[in-house]
DNA sequence: TAGAGCCTGGACAACGTTGTCAACTCTGGG
DNA sequence: CCCAGAGTTGACAACGTTGTCCAGGCTCTA
């Protein structure tokens, strides 16, 4: 139990100084004890621990961070702490983070720029150590003035905007190129792609890729079989069921994104003759579907991973030139993908 | 581009005094304008406006908390960051703490009550105003000075240990006496159950809901039905196959958890005869598998939302006994739940 | 026993901000 | 021409911690 002494109000934290006085000592004693600096008899350094106890006294950080200049905490931009995407990226980071003492101030951009922004300065506003940014908008040069004071700042999944810094990404082209060439080995001639918002990087680069494998198979694209920026699930739907119907049906489809997977699925479940399918990124319970859905994966975690990890070596000082650093995907087969075309 | 000026070194940032100088005015002054506070000249505003740009200042925010006391941040203590169960939860807390003005720390206790109780003292010594936990231990008297010294705290998801503190729960009896019920209306007499470890508070109470359901329609309970604790994958295969096999093999089972409830879908799909079955938890997809998952839902956006606003209307100062708010459970039908029990 | 050196402890300034309060500059009326 | 009062502005202390530096007491050796 913990007992309340009389200056301890209803939102009042003792101090040191308090216990320094309770325990008949000066403040720096008590500093160093709270801080496990040597040259502290073992008497005094009871005297003092028995205060701290009976007063409920823990270090204002704020005053520490203050005085020392690091804060021991780092920043992630994401863009939705919900979506499952995100989520193992998230823990990775915090694991890196936790391995190197510091704690995470994370939040949602909800793919809004000015949100990513307002989050990005009041974590450096905060002094955290370092950023982690998955970018919404396209223009960071008002992170800037922060990187030049020394905030290390990666960005990941996506590169950042007008200027010049590290990221880490998956291999957006070569993954969504591997999972169209991968339909058309099936024997699909039209094949559908259901993308994110154009102004997303890795929305245009798996667009890029998908046009490749198709180029690469010498196929027309039919411009009634694009789709960006369809993102919320009755869009989508609209829009797989536009490519589905008509006189010149795609017989399979490739999806940008998780989500847009997922509602193509439930599209599909309804649809009258099978349709091939292939998405990018890995989502639970993709394997237990009927067909199972086949995928390009995506290792977030390993993402979150990286770019902590490259985070934190430029905290401990290594100054080096800004790097891109591209991981590769994995064509994940499960059924989906492989269904031969339906005769229209 | 940002003029940088020659103090303004690596690692060091330009403070209210720099700008002051820069701009000719008192150090007040330019506190003035930054806060947006009154009584200021639009030409000297100007003139600190400038100045504020030109050296890319901005305000370092542990010493504004240190002089104001209040940090405008939460902290919020989960069990997995990555866990999809509690990222709408995480993100529901952020939408409230962002409506509020404030920032979220969190972290991952890994369901480790060392790790936990680390992660909530270092969100105090960070001076949080405010902090939800998700309990992964059983003993939360450490809190009780933080508590005493103001720092609101709002237990989710579990109740608190050997404290009286607020908490938001959702109701794990009803919604699995209810699931159970749910199977029993459907013919089955033998029914598995597999929880999660016995020492987290839902999971005993899930039980119990199980036994309640079983006890009210007068059928006996084996003991072999009952699994609690198995909650790695393999564990949980083992246990639910365990309960499959045998010479009175269970017809149907209740899953105690989303992360139990899908790896029984993986052992049911390989299942010789269908078996029914109810999980607790509702989690994406689970309409589209073949059976849907027949589920017993619970709002995890709405827990933390619940818990984020009790905790602001204690920050906003009105003071009130702990109290204990329970969110009913939905049952969600999709076919598992409903298939009769097989003859064995 | 004196001097050197070590160990322990404390006084004080500094970190960058905000609240208090007083001083200064105007303007307009008496 | 002076003064009241309003509107701006700045000097200074304080927030709670840590780094620097010095004082005092001790042990050990010559």
């Amino acid at each position: 139990m913990v007992e309340i002494s009389p200056q301890q109000r209803y939102g009042t934290r003792p101090t040191m100084k308090d216990v320094a006085a309770r325990a008949g000592v000066g403040l720096k004693t008590v500093s160093r004890v709270v801080n496990g600096e040597a040259g502290v008899t073992p008497d005094t350094e009871r005297r003092v621990r028995d205060a701290i106890t009976a007063l409920g006294f823990r270090r204002n950080d704020s005053a520490r961070i203050l005085r020392k200049g690091r804060t021991a905490s780092i920043g992630l931009v994401l863009e939705d702490l919900a979506d499952p995407f995100y989520a193992p990226l998230n823990r990775a980071v915090e694991e890196v983070a936790r391995a190197h003492g510091a704690l995470l101030i994370n939040g949602s951009s909800a793919e809004d720029a000015e949100r990513e922004r307002e989050l990005a300065l009041a974590f450096c506003a905060r002094r955290v150590d370092g950023l982690i940014v998955i970018p919404a908008g396209s223009d960071h040069r008002y992170l800037e003035p922060e990187m030049a004071a020394g905030i290390a700042t990666v960005f990941v999944d996506r590169p950042a905007g007008l200027i010049d810094a590290d990221v880490v990404l998956s291999d957006s082209f070569g993954g969504a190129r591997e999972g169209v060439a991968h339909l058309l080995a099936h024997g699909h001639r039209r094949i559908g792609f259901l993308g994110d918002q154009p102004h997303i990087h890795t929305a245009t680069e798996r667009l890029r890729g998908y046009r490749a494998a198709m180029a690469e198979a010498g196929l027309p694209v039919d411009d009634a079989w694009v789709s960006l920026g369809a993102t919320a699930p009755e869009r989508v739907r609209w829009e797989a069921e536009r490519m589905l119907g008509g006189p010149r049906p795609v017989t399979a489809l490739f999806a940008g994104n998780n989500r847009v997977t997922v509602t193509v699925v439930r599209v599909l479940a309804r649809a009258e003759r099978p349709v091939a399918l292939v998405g990018f990124d890995d989502f639970e319970l993709a394997d237990l579907l009927s067909p199972g859905v086949t995928v390009v994966a995506q290792d977030a975690a390993r993402l979150g991973r990286t770019a902590a990890e490259r985070l934190f070596r430029r905290l401990d000082g290594v100054p080096e030139a800004p790097r891109r650093v591209q991981l590769p995907t994995r064509l994940v087969v499960r059924g989906s993908g492989e269904l031969p075309p339906a005769e229209s």
